[in-house]
DNA sequence: TTCCAACTGACAGGTTTATGTCAGTTATTG
DNA sequence: CAATAACTGACATAAACCTGTCAGTTGGAA
């Protein structure tokens, strides 16, 4: 576990908010400047906010973080009512707190409306190794949004790469990876294709409108 | 990452929600039940609700499961005031629902209280892989609470094992690992200990109060 | 333009991890 | 009691990963 520990070094170095360059944190964890640089590439990836800037170093913007938490639909309920009776209070600062909390919230939970207790049956589960395909998700929700059609490029677990126009509808995570229920043009049926394993994605001008049988509705997942 | 790739398809696996058995799994992944019974064990370590009993199978707990979040201090502040609220409902579940929710935040924040902007620069990341002392967390947040010395088997970076008394102050969520502050009376001294390191704990009848010096406020990490 | 430092890709080791096999033990059910 | 299936430990082998080295490129600031 030599390289979690040295993970670890690097966010306590890090953690006094101010620059470092690769070369200083290099030296003094004994290792090469490039393995400090896949380092960061692995933090990133595991969603610490680390940022470089070319000719400047390393700094993080500071945050709370939240680890993986297990909610009941209880819970959840709670949470979304709680945040709703926030979100009218008068101080605006909570107010617009509130609403980005449930906007959070909403956005890492399935995108399917959240309230029926059926829904939760395809529960997700906290792991994590894998975000890698984490660049991916702001144009892919934004896209199951405004109903706009996605070209994609994705690596099959066999290592094929296929490219796909697909409707995207819903996305989900299963704590050791994301993935996202769409209808694809290509084999004219629902797919669940893994974010991780998504190379590119690009949105099309093309939008869609919901027809029968092609709505997240219409998904068995039995099926 | 084909041992990745095995996780998930095993939790596909189980969600449905039936019993299955490891002899059965294994056939189906083409691996062997021993690596199986391995498996189970990265899965519970990586906090998914799989449970196995002898004689029967495994089967999942139905939960929802949120994954790592980045809150600000003010998203956070939002979602216990919101608790707070729902907690005063008439409601008789919701108002159990808001108040789990609460103890579990609460359980996944730095045990220091929870509202000084101050306290934040002190963030806690987002990370997962050793989720290893989770057992020991329990009762370290128990002794927390109820001010009891502990007991402590900790293997050092270095390898050594020691053994220690402490007064366990304070407890913090590094991402990748949590981290336990405390007063170790062998050093006479502030000590941060990974709680993945810890082998044992076991809570001692002794009681400790507030002493000058000895208080978590009285901690400087830079010092 | 030059300097700086973050970044990237490739490759050859060395080390670690994962796996199957085997030989057990333990808790539960009938 | 016997049967079942989860669990554990040890060990050799095979596969995957990590690391350093080297030779670049990129973007920002002076």
């Amino acid at each position: 576990m030599r390289r979690t520990d040295r993970l670890f070094d690097i966010i306590q170095i890090l953690r006094d908010g101010k620059l470092h360059r690769a070369q200083d944190i290099a030296d003094r964890l004994e290792v090469s400047v490039r393995t400090i640089y896949r380092d960061m590439d692995t933090l990133v990836a595991s969603g610490v906010p680390v940022e470089g800037e070319r000719g400047v170093g390393y700094m993080v913007r500071e945050q709370i973080t939240l680890p993986p938490l297990n909610l009941t639909p209880a819970e959840l309920k709670a949470l979304n009512l709680g945040m709703a009776i926030v979100a009218e209070a008068a101080d605006p600062d909570l107010k617009t707190a509130a609403e980005s909390l449930a906007d959070k919230i909403d956005a890492v939970l399935p995108t399917q409306v959240v309230a029926e207790a059926d829904t939760w049956k395809f529960a997700v589960y906290p792991f994590a190794d894998a975000a890698r395909g984490l660049a991916h998700m702001a144009p892919i929700r934004s896209a199951i949004k405004s109903r706009q059609k996605l070209q994609l490029s994705y690596r099959r677990i066999d290592g094929v790469l296929t490219e796909r126009t697909i409707r995207p509808l819903h996305m989900e995570y299963w704590g050791r990876v994301w993935t996202l229920t769409a209808w694809c043009e290509l084999r004219a049926g629902f797919r669940v294709f893994r974010i991780d394993l998504i190379e590119a994605v690009s949105p099309l001008p093309e939008l869609f409108t919901d027809e029968p049988g092609k709505r997240l509705s219409d998904y068995d997942p039995q099926g």
